[in-house]
DNA sequence: CGCTTTTGACCAGCGC
DNA sequence: GCGCTGGTCAAAAGCG
């Protein structure tokens, strides 16, 4: 699930250039005049095995060279006064050294035919990889569901009315889980509870109740036909009706709840660029736009375009205190099928959710445990701020910080206070072997923002040579940190001054505004 | 003409 | 209750 060799397979990636098919030929072009080249600085290893092999394709140079007399007679005549000055023609007989040419140019025909069938079948691979990917991401969405499921049903099976009680109590301890499971606490308990919860609650769960609210309300808008038909329905609203019903549709909450869940999640990108927006492939239409306090740049509002009702959306805004910063936060999973060039930040984005979700909706163990969290396993003992997850957020966000610098990655390292591994990482080994400093960029946790105890026990409990083999392993296992290190990969090597490139995959290299969005 | 962007209005939550 | 803020809507304008 390794995407990122494929997506370096041209520049950018972008499927609506065929370059694959077309830069093929054209590499073949170069090779036929090398060959020549080099044929005739290399001595006789070259001609001497041509020789041996023009013997064996004799019949067929013959029938060429028939043909070719037949259309273009002065070609022969020409090559022969060409190589008869040549000192190395005269290591075979003139007709040979015809014939060989003219068989090379037949070979270099078939190669380039060969190396366009080859471009072919590797512009079919990489669109059979994006639906594999695709599916796989769907698929980790539904697991992740799933596994939510089956533990909150066990979890209701064990602790039955009376934990409905103890939620009261236990105050703090809960806040992890309650972070997450949006939706089904809302369907068990009334108002009036989690009120009391609010009020009971420390700071960090004060501001999650108020997004759930707020979110209660931002998905309740949404609740047209058309959102409840790409499965980004209301949950919190069907909680609500449900409040003061039996518990026998509790698969169907908590489906919603899980999407609800993942549409709540989000992802947060912080990328330098001095395009108005980052270029990530899809089609966004700009719903809105505001001043936020405290920032003078105004916060754009899209929504994805590419089908009808997808949920996805996303803010972009630049950064106060550093305008070449821009700040792009995804909300929600899309609903159809990418192209590859929107494949690398939606499954980042994706998987950055998906390990946000599962890391904070286990408990501490669990969350370690949990498969999707090797990305954080990972990340964690490593240096520096890749990514971010940030409790205090409205919504629970991780942030891919792909800004840093490879000299501010030490430097943060020691700054972080959670972060005061040694440098032997995996990561720093792959650093040396020349991959990109994101490689060397982790995800950490700030002190206000430990709350996910699913997330932050990996970052005590692995020593150093457990950050090796667990990095090792990760990196081999684990396709979400493939899709974020494509992505990474993808931008760093477009490069902050790349979204020009990045348009210019779509015919239009022009600074725009928001046209730069519909690629 | 259809689609997108702009922009003011509107809504709901929250703090005081 | 009021004002602030974030988020969204929708009519008008712009664009190809």
């Amino acid at each position: 699930m390794f995407r990122f060799p494929v997506s370096l397979g041209g520049p950018h990636d972008n499927p609506k250039q065929p370059q694959s098919s077309d830069e093929q030929p054209h590499r073949a072009m170069i090779d036929e005049v090398d060959f020549f080249r080099s044929e005739k600085r290399d001595d006789q290893n070259i001609i001497t095995d041509e020789t041996n092999r023009v013997h064996v394709k004799r019949e067929n140079s013959r029938v060429v060279d028939d043909d070719d007399r037949s259309t273009g007679i002065n070609t022969g005549l020409n090559l022969l006064t060409a190589h008869t000055g040549s000192d190395e023609s005269m290591v075979d007989d003139g007709l040979s050294v015809d014939m060989e040419e003219k068989r090379s140019k037949i070979e270099n025909v078939q190669l380039r035919e060969e190396l366009k069938k080859a471009a072919e079948e590797i512009q079919r691979l990489k669109e059979m990889l994006s639906q594999t990917t695709n599916n796989f991401n769907s698929l980790q969405m539904q697991l992740v569901a799933v596994m939510r499921q089956q533990e909150d049903n066990h979890h209701l099976a064990m602790t039955g009315s009376k934990d409905m009680t103890n939620k009261r109590h236990e105050g703090s301890e809960m806040v992890p889980r309650q972070f997450m499971e949006l939706g089904l606490p809302t369907a068990e308990v009334s108002s009036e509870e989690r009120t009391t919860v609010r009020s009971r609650s420390p700071p960090s769960l004060l501001e999650n109740s108020s997004s759930r609210q707020r979110g209660k309300r931002l998905l309740e808008r949404e609740e047209s036909p058309e959102t409840q038909s790409n499965g980004w329905g209301n949950p919190n609203k069907v909680s609500k009706h449900n409040a003061s019903s039996s518990n026998d549709n509790v698969s169907a909450i908590d489906q919603s709840t899980a999407e609800a869940t993942m549409r709540k999640a989000r992802v947060s990108v912080r990328a330098r660029s001095e395009a108005p927006t980052l270029s990530d492939g899809c089609h966004w239409r700009k719903y809105g736009q505001k001043m936020a306090k405290g920032n003078p740049c105004p916060r754009a509002y899209f929504r994805c375009t590419m089908a009808v009702g997808c949920p996805v959306r996303k803010q972009v805004q630049r950064c106060a205190e550093e305008r070449s910063i821009l700040i792009t936060t995804y909300e929600g999973n899309h609903n159809h099928p990418l192209p590859p060039a929107a494949m690398y930040m939606a499954s980042t984005t994706t998987a950055a959710a998906s390990m946000l979700l599962s890391g904070s909706t286990m408990s501490s163990q669990d969350g370690l445990m949990n498969p999707t969290n090797l990305f954080a396993r990972t990340m964690l003992p490593c240096s520096s701020s890749m990514a971010t997850i940030s409790a205090s957020a409205p919504f629970p966000t991780i942030t891919l910080d792909l800004t840093e610098s490879a000299s501010n990655v030490n430097n943060q390292t020691n700054n972080n206070p959670l972060m005061q591994f040694p440098q032997r990482s995996g990561f720093t080994e792959l650093n040396q072997s020349g991959l990109p400093q994101m490689m060397g960029q982790a995800l950490y946790y700030n002190q206000q923002q430990s709350k996910f105890s699913g997330l932050q026990i990996p970052t005590q409990s692995l020593n150093a040579g457990e950050n090796v083999s667990a990095a090792t392993a990760a990196i081999a296992a684990n396709p979400n940190f493939a899709a974020a290190l494509a992505a990474a990969l993808t931008s760093i090597i477009n490069g902050p001054n790349n979204h020009k490139n990045g348009d210019s995959n779509t015919g239009n290299n022009n600074v725009r505004t928001s046209s730069v969005e519909r690629q």
